[in-house]
DNA sequence: TCCCGCTGGAAACGAGTGTTTAAAACATTA
DNA sequence: TAATGTTTTAAACACTCGTTTCCAGCGGGA
């Protein structure tokens, strides 16, 4: 009891630091303090700072890989066979990416450490979650391939990436833009209300008309 | 030439490596050191480090928007009284942010750079830059707005930055993402490709279907 | 009772940080 | 040439950082 208490009490404290200010821009000093546990305690307990950055993320990421799995058991189970229409895919990404961090405190965290982890140059993060997450992603990516199969491979895996930065850049700088959104348009934006403005455009991206085919240079490449 | 020298070298300098570690992983006296200069330089030149990134931003921002002024005059100046196709203010856009950075060495720094600009905490640069080159972002959003009439105004707002997210997430990470795409499908991704790519996604993003209104809580709120 | 493996706590270590200082070197003007 | 203002230099300052060390307290097994 006593050590999970320690334990938990830290990664409670991190994500919620990490996620306002960056992961170098955050001291374990700070943290231990704020967390009221020994500033020993974390080189005891994770070993060093970069893996309690992993410990961070692993405590959501773990039960996302999980349930993300179960749920595309359950949508291959009932389209057996058939292809799994693109909606129904996006829907159950962003219901489980909403359901994770339900339980806990904050979507809002979660996002914001996935953005960090993304532009934060870090990169053991960046290898840790490829190697460690990787899976599911390319289990849904090709569950999308077989939904758009108009689509060059090249083109969706584009496109994907550019969904994949719309949902994390607006979520991730959420608090930022909800300032100005309130001061602007006097309503009160919350995840869910964002999710659902998204979910047009996300799939108005992913339908989107092809590029022109690319205009050749006039002189050799 | 010699003050010119010193401050235009550390600049040069410093702009990648921000770009390749961030702002907080690189030190000052990595770039001094790489750019051959004394370590007061920076302190002497800008005041401090913080000084130093807004320079760093300053030069790449300050061609940009009076650019970007002199492009929307223009445009004004054609479609007099009308209203501006919002595929034309987008063009306008892109061709704009491309032109700059191409005088200079790339627009990959200055795409990492912006990415950085708004996931790293770094309050005190996302102020400066809100506050030095708001103006021009709002005489755009104000021309999005005569361009897309059905729009509500917060929706519009929304959709804008979801597209600004696909630009900047894609092109800030671009190397990581390049480096996949071309082990998975062979082919070398240019920027201007990308860009070729981005154009009908963003505008299908903008002309998406409204989202249904949001569904009240069955509680109370 | 003694011993042992864990956990918590205070202090210190060594390295690295941004910034400041004061003197030297340089350039410019009188 | 001499004096002036500007730029460069090396050294030091005052911290903060992540990490390590060493010891006190705790539990249960022999």
């Amino acid at each position: 009891m006593a050590q999970t208490d320690t334990v938990t009490r830290i990664l409670d404290t991190a994500e919620v630091l990490f996620a306002e200010r960056g992961f170098a821009e955050t001291s374990l000093r700070t943290i231990t303090s704020k967390a009221r546990v020994n500033l020993a305690a974390v080189n005891y307990h994770f070993g060093s700072k970069k893996a309690l950055i992993q410990a961070v993320f692993a405590r959501y990421l773990d039960p996302f890989t999980v349930r993300f799995h179960h749920a595309l058991d359950e949508l291959e189970a009932q389209h057996a066979g058939g292809v799994i229409p693109l909606e129904v895919l996006l829907e159950t990404m962003a219901r489980t990416v909403l359901d994770v961090p339900a339980e806990r405190h904050s979507l809002k965290v979660f996002m914001k450490l996935l953005g960090l982890a993304y532009s934060q140059a870090q990169g053991h993060l960046r290898r840790y979650i490829q190697e460690e997450y990787g899976s599911v992603f390319s289990r849904f990516t090709e569950l999308v391939r077989l939904a758009t199969p108009d689509l060059p491979d090249s083109e969706r895996f584009w496109r994907l990436h550019f969904v994949l930065g719309t949902v994390i850049f607006t979520l991730s700088g959420l608090d930022a833009l909800r300032d100005i959104a309130e001061k602007d348009y006097q309503e009160h934006v919350t995840v869910r209300d964002l999710i659902r403005r998204l979910r047009p455009v996300v799939v108005a991206a992913m339908n989107a008309p092809l590029p022109p085919p690319p205009m050749p240079k006039a002189e050799a490449s």
